[in-house]
DNA sequence: AATGAATGAGGCTTCATTCAT
DNA sequence: CATGAATGAAGCCTCATTCAT
């Protein structure tokens, strides 16, 4: 009767929830549109007047995930040091109620990218951004001196989105039971690993 | 109900080569039964006497790329330098002579992994028995000595896995029009570069 | 509940308007509900304040069509000749500002009477009072005498109806681009042909 | 098992005989792909073996109707009266074991070609090309000589091929329950009295 | 009176799978 | 062994209708 807070806010948001949810769960052709309307509560035909149709979710799903993206960016950019920043990137994606949802949903999105140009030209979109961010990042940094072998800020990033969408990968085989924690605790570890290797220069202590 | 031996073989990797072309196309749910016989050159029918059905061909796409991985690793496992077993490795899939096709369907593997068990199960092991190759082979080489910030050799394989993996995501934004020489290029770039970054001693001059 | 006599009215009027365009533009059973509500600049809810549901919006549309064949009729039979009476009965749609769409609409409302019994039931009453209108408007004319063969009043306005409706048929096949006038002459031409065909004695010279 | 005689010879025909009485009965757009499957005794999927989707069906039943009508003309023309040739044409949906069918589903025809270019072009088609025949009957038969107030042949066809579709409209109309004999009789009778009235010179005496 | 969000049944279409030949 | 016609469940989407505001 009343309409209630959490959800009625906005029905974009509520069916965009429901939909990530199906989508890590099912895969985007797996997921029906009956699956997401169910998850979010609602009638299928009401997912129409907000959608024009299954792929528009997908499209709003990259969307969101963009500007997701963008969102962790400014945090990371707001960190007082290049290891926070990295440590934000590369955790940004664990902090969610249901862990493995986000790492999920980034390999199909990756996977329907190779297939859909529209989704493939956004996800290059999103890749770039954070690249030229990060690289921005770097290159600010007091440890870009000490940046081994001569490599340029931008190949340094290059590198590091490698190892976090690789680290992604990774996370879609963790059996379900784990938990944001420990997947987080996981991703710390590389970031550390990997930042120490990038920005340490040879004579400082390995990250205790 | 017997597999005849000979022909069935023949049989099954005539239709797993048409299959794979189909899932990299299309993805493994969208693409139909139909499209792979068409591909094949043979009849919806002929390809339930070699499979059980639909997952089972998925399946035996990931066993086979399970032995695949075997392949390569020997391959690496041969190489005279750490640096060419690298190479070897990062650039196994862009030989095809359908460039992206294998990158795509590795993506769709992952994405599937991480809804379907069996699929999962394959791959983590697929992964662990790779990881544990190279992690030998870092051992065995001269240049595990100049391993900075004493890193060990499977903190050192993860990290190329990472790299390995993060690269072939990237694979599959790239245009189709992309040919396999550029792709093996751009994969060599930055396996030199983590070559260099993971084994050269500070003092020796970067990889020229 | 009470219909408010003076507003009803508007409102009905504005609401068959909008149906006679969209079901002439759609048909009875493609065009939605919304297209008509849309069309008549008002929401989808307030149509079935004033109609049951769109069975009901069909039904009186048919029933308007009734009355306006009446009105029809009536101008028909004030004409001071029989050739202009027939020239009223048939130009009748040809005045809209919307020309085709009458046409269209009376071409799907016997489509319609073919399996709606309550659609055809009123079809076939107003073709009837139509025809013995028409009869009756012949027994009276001086041409009546000239009637070549003996044609009784009612065969020659079965004829007549005939032609009509015939006539009809045909301009739902002319592109939508011929307008109300070059419409409304080729049906003159044919009435006049008739006319000069039924009603005008042998020694008579042709109607110029 | 083995192949019933009857359907199997084309299973086209049999999907388009059973559409003819679903789009008759129900309409184009009412009659469902399930409606049109149980009437043909198979499965809805079949039907797209045979034609690509419903509109595919629609437009195959115009392309049938328009043979058929070349059908009809060519039995005109070796009538060996011009009297006997109307007749023909104006009986030509009568002969059904289904009477009203044929008249329904041309009526329908003619109501989706007000809003279907495909089809209108194709109505026009077929009308254009039995008019002309009819247009040719008429200018080589004897009677023409008589033709009253000079009507040309291809007036004169106008006129009887506008009779003809505004009687097939009218059969619409009649009670389900009216035998295809019946409906001849009427078509007959009107036929017979068009012909007498273009024909037949004042001074013969009319039609016994 | 008026709105338009919401529902859910039903229509079109696809596709994994079976089976007669 | 091989074919491909046939099935029918299931998915996407539309739309008549209702109802809280």
């Amino acid at each position: 009767m009343s309409q209630p807070q959490t959800e009625s806010s906005d029905r974009h948001t509520q069916i965009l929830d429901a939909a990530l949810v199906c989508f890590a769960k099912r895969g985007f052709h797996q997921a029906s549109m009956h699956d997401i309307s169910a998850e979010a509560g609602i009638s299928v035909g009401l997912i129409y007047r907000y959608f024009e149709n299954k792929d528009a979710v997908i499209s709003a799903m990259a969307d969101r995930h963009k500007r997701e993206i963008h969102e962790v960016l400014k945090r990371a950019q707001q960190a007082p040091t290049l290891l926070e920043s990295l440590e934000i990137l590369f955790t940004a994606h664990c902090c969610e109620d249901a862990p493995q949802l986000v790492s999920a949903f980034v390999v199909d999105l990756y996977a329907e990218a190779s297939r859909n140009q529209r989704v493939a030209d956004l996800v290059r979109d999103v890749l770039q951004t954070a690249m030229n961010g990060v690289t921005d990042l770097i290159a600010r940094s007091p440890e870009a001196d000490s940046a081994p072998r001569g490599l340029k800020p931008h190949e340094l990033a290059e590198l590091i989105f490698a190892v976090s969408r690789g680290m992604l990968m990774r996370d879609v085989l963790q059996p379900q039971e784990m938990t944001a924690a420990e997947r987080r605790t996981r991703q710390l570890e590389v970031t550390r690993r990997l930042w120490s290797l990038l920005f340490k220069s040879e004579n400082e202590p390995a990250y205790a």
